[in-house]
This record gives structure tokens, sequence and C-alpha cells, in this order.
DNA sequence: ACCCAGGATTTCA
DNA sequence: TGAAATCATGGG
């Protein structure tokens, strides 16, 4: 299936943060796994190769309803922001499964992007569905419901493992809890966010931006507090002030310059002095 | 051996 | 209420 895209770019999209499921198999060639699904991007310009999921699927998927155009004109005003968009023109927020990102956003606490992906590629393979050859979909609650602390430490993900187990038992008594919260208001969401297990402000906030489409919400990992206080605030302080400087700052589409500047972090510092 | 990673929870002052 | 200690684990 041939689509022809704007402000799309594969692998700045697999490279962001936001998923851990997608790979590189080529020169602009990348699989990614989502609905249950083996997706195969191959990107030439501005036109795709997609195979495995459907048109509808893909255009929730990558949220291309949405003009980022428009948003990026919009903060080209900040000169830092500009420079950061340069660097990740094709980024987009995706609207992932609820589920799958609130258990590996659980597992990103105080841990690296290439052990997330192995411990969300482990749990994978061995208590979700086979899709295909070796392709495994993430378990959703039920599935993962039936899985021990100790098999969850053994996928890697060390003392979230128990987190893990807690908010599964949650869920199960409440199975569209996810789905009925993603409705609320940002502040009413974040709030039973929060009341599970190993969810604490910021795995919330990745939650609800990039399952929910909440895209106004400004996640504050350690990256964004250093990129933060020493790019737009010049003095250190505390998570909470940044996360409400962030929203103020960049307004309804925060979420999106909060991953514009995710994904420059490493060369923004070095272009702007 | 030490520090860090898309932090959260628990404990202590 | 808020600052420190604790929590697994692999890589630099």
């Amino acid at each position: 299936m041939n689509i022809s895209v704007n402000d799309f770019n594969i692998q700045q999209i697999s490279d962001s943060g936001q998923c851990f499921r997608w790979n590189r198999i080529g020169e602009m060639h990348y699989r990614g796994i989502f609905n249950g699904k083996v997706c195969e991007i191959f990107q030439h310009g501005n036109i795709l190769d997609v195979s495995g999921v459907t048109k509808d699927e893909f255009n929730c998927y990558f949220d291309i309803d949405r003009d980022y155009s428009q948003i990026k004109e919009l903060y080209a005003r900040d000169k830092i922001l500009k420079d950061a968009i340069s660097l990740g023109e094709g980024i987009r927020i995706l609207r992932q499964d609820n589920f799958e990102t609130l258990i590996s956003f659980i597992i990103s606490a105080n841990n690296n992007i290439p052990r997330i992906k192995k411990s969300v590629e482990l749990i994978s393979m061995r208590f979700g569905k086979k899709i295909y050859d070796n392709f495994y979909a993430f378990p959703n609650m039920h599935e993962l419901s039936n899985v021990t602390e100790d098999e969850l430490r053994a996928c890697g993900v060390g003392f979230r493992a128990k987190y893990i187990v807690n908010t599964c038992r949650i869920l199960l008594s409440d199975e569209h809890m996810l789905e009925r919260i993603s409705d609320f208001s940002n502040e009413e969401c974040k709030r039973e966010l929060l009341s599970l297990q190993g969810v604490g402000p910021k795995v919330a906030d990745c939650v609800m931006l990039f399952s929910m489409g909440k895209v106004d919400v400004f996640p504050v990992d350690v990256w964004i507090k250093r990129l933060m206080e020493e790019l737009y605030i010049h003095k250190e302080t505390n998570i909470k002030e940044i996360a409400t400087f962030g929203r103020s700052q960049f307004g309804e589409f925060a979420g999106i310059a909060q991953q514009y500047l995710f994904y420059a972090r490493n060369t923004i510092k070095r272009i702007l002095l």
C-alpha cells in the first residue's frame, strides 16, 4: 500500500523514545508491531510503502489527521524550538495501545531505552500471542495477569516487576478503566493513573501523551529537566516547576514541543553554543 | 568499583 | 511538606 505523507520520518519516529517496538531493517526501512500486527514501512521521500495494517489503522496510529506543519510554524518563533524542529521535522505523536504504553513506561522508570526495548520484547515473546515467524504481540491485561513477579523479573524489569503485577491486578478488576479515563480531563485522568502502582507524574504524562492523544501534557524526565534548566529557565529547579513551565510556555501542543526537544536533546545544545 | 538511565516509593526530618 | 534513601540491572 502506497501512502503519501507530510511531516513524516519513520527513522525519527522510531528513534523518538515514545515507542519501543520499532526497529530498523534497512535504510529508511522499519518494522514495528502494533494492534497485534506486524507493520513494515519503507519510506522514500514523501511516499511510504506500508504493509501489515489497514489504512485506517495507519492513520490513527501515526496521527495523520493532525497538521504538524501548522504546529511547527507556530513554534518556529521560538529560536530554540526552531533548531530542535529542524533536527526532527518528521516526528509525530503516536496513538499507541493504552495498556502496552502503561506497562512500557512503568518499566521506563530509572531505566534506559535499549533496556526498556529488550524487556518489552521479552515480555511479548514469552507472554503475548504469536503473530507469525518470530513476531509476537504485546500481551493484553488478561494474558499479563497470569504472569508471576519472578517471570517478569526474568525479563529484566528488576524492581518494577512488583509494580506490573499490582497494576495488572487493579486493571483486571476494572477492565475498561484506561479507555474510560482517556476521555477525562487531564487533571482527572492523571489522578486516576497515579492510583496505579509504579505510575508517578512522569509515567502518567507519557501514557496520556503517547496513547491518549493528550498533546498538551509535558512529561519531564532527566533529559528534559537538564535541557529546560539550561536553555529556558537558566537555573536549577525541580521537576514539578519545569512541568508547569513547559505547559505555560508551549501551550496547546506542549507535548509535541517536548518531543522535538527530547529527540534533539543530544545535539541541540551544541548548535546553540 | 562507580555512575547513569524517558522515576516511583518509602523513609526520615 | 519536602528532601534523602532505596529499588534491579546492563552498559559506559
